[in-house]
DNA sequence: GACAGTGAGTCAAGCTGCTTTACTTGATGG
DNA sequence: CCATCAAGTAAAGCAGCTTGACTCACTGTC
């Protein structure tokens, strides 16, 4: 149980303050997890790629969308990836210059690893929380998305 | 009030990824805010280096500390602020090379600003959450911030 | 009172991840 | 045909940081 502390910053800092401080801490920890698991030459802008290929293959300008960068900028992180691997560019079956970007086994292994690693640490920051569960958090967090953005969701992308 | 939604991802997603997505949306609409009432050319970054400085000043070496970069890095963004008038180098009483970054009163309206439009977005917030209050929302922040900290909170900084 | 050590600051070069601009290539409709 | 359009690519540029190497002012030590 955390102690009572003196001049406690947190109860007086903004809203805005402490979503990015928690926000930071937490992926943070996951990308020092990712790491420790041999998993480190991936970013988690990577992830997010694998995730949006995963469900269903999509072509660089799509996946450009996805992410909210220029074509040119997915282009190059798909080189990247294609370079070592984990992805693949094949014919896209509707013809034209098209491609479609599809996932190697590698990439899926990554996925998987990253996935149980990501749902490991917030079990544990369930469990740490001794009192407080994370459900009101989450909730909170999900209602004050949906009064930000209306319907659909914008692409997650660094803002700093 | 917002309609149920029918496949409605936000219940399912990760905490991670409310926790990045609020702040993106947040912050997004803050900048968005400081930029509309004709203070754009100050970034986030240059909001907390004023709020660093206001409280009381410190050297450039203290302010990478604080900002969680190289002491070169804290000179370029000061080099910035000054040509434009934000900071002043002062002579540090100490003496040595030390040099005090101190605001100019351009830099204290800026804050002034940034603080009322932050001030009055998480109001609106508030208002626009209905039923649910964003204090359940502060305080699971505040305990996820504590666990995975300790007692000093690290800089904030961008992690993507 | 020289003199190695220390810490703040600075200069310069390099790097990463993106953008802007400009182009090529394949499909489509008049 | 050919104008047009969308997907993709190529090249250059840029912002914001880092690493490495240095200068300068002060500190102790003998």
């Amino acid at each position: 149980m955390n102690p009572v502390r003196r001049d406690d910053p947190l109860p007086e800092a903004e809203l805005t303050f402490l979503l990015g401080m928690a926000f930071q801490l937490v992926l943070a920890e996951f990308n020092d997890r990712v790491a420790a698991v041999g998993e480190g030459d991936l970013r988690p802008v990577h992830g997010m790629v694998f995730q949006l290929l995963a469900r269903t293959p999509v072509t660089s300008s799509e996946l450009a969308e996805r992410l909210g960068v220029t074509k040119q900028a997915a282009g190059q992180i798909v080189d990247d990836l294609e370079r070592r691997g984990y992805v693949r560019r094949d014919p896209h079956p509707a013809g034209g210059r098209r491609k479609l970007l599809v996932l190697t086994d590698a990439a899926r292994a990554h996925l998987a690893v990253a996935g149980r690693v990501l749902h490991t640490l917030e079990a544990e920051l369930a469990d740490r929380q001794e009192g407080a569960t994370l459900a009101p958090l989450r909730t909170g967090l999900a209602a004050l998305i949906r009064t930000l953005t209306g319907d659909d969701l914008p692409p997650l992308r660094p803002v700093w």
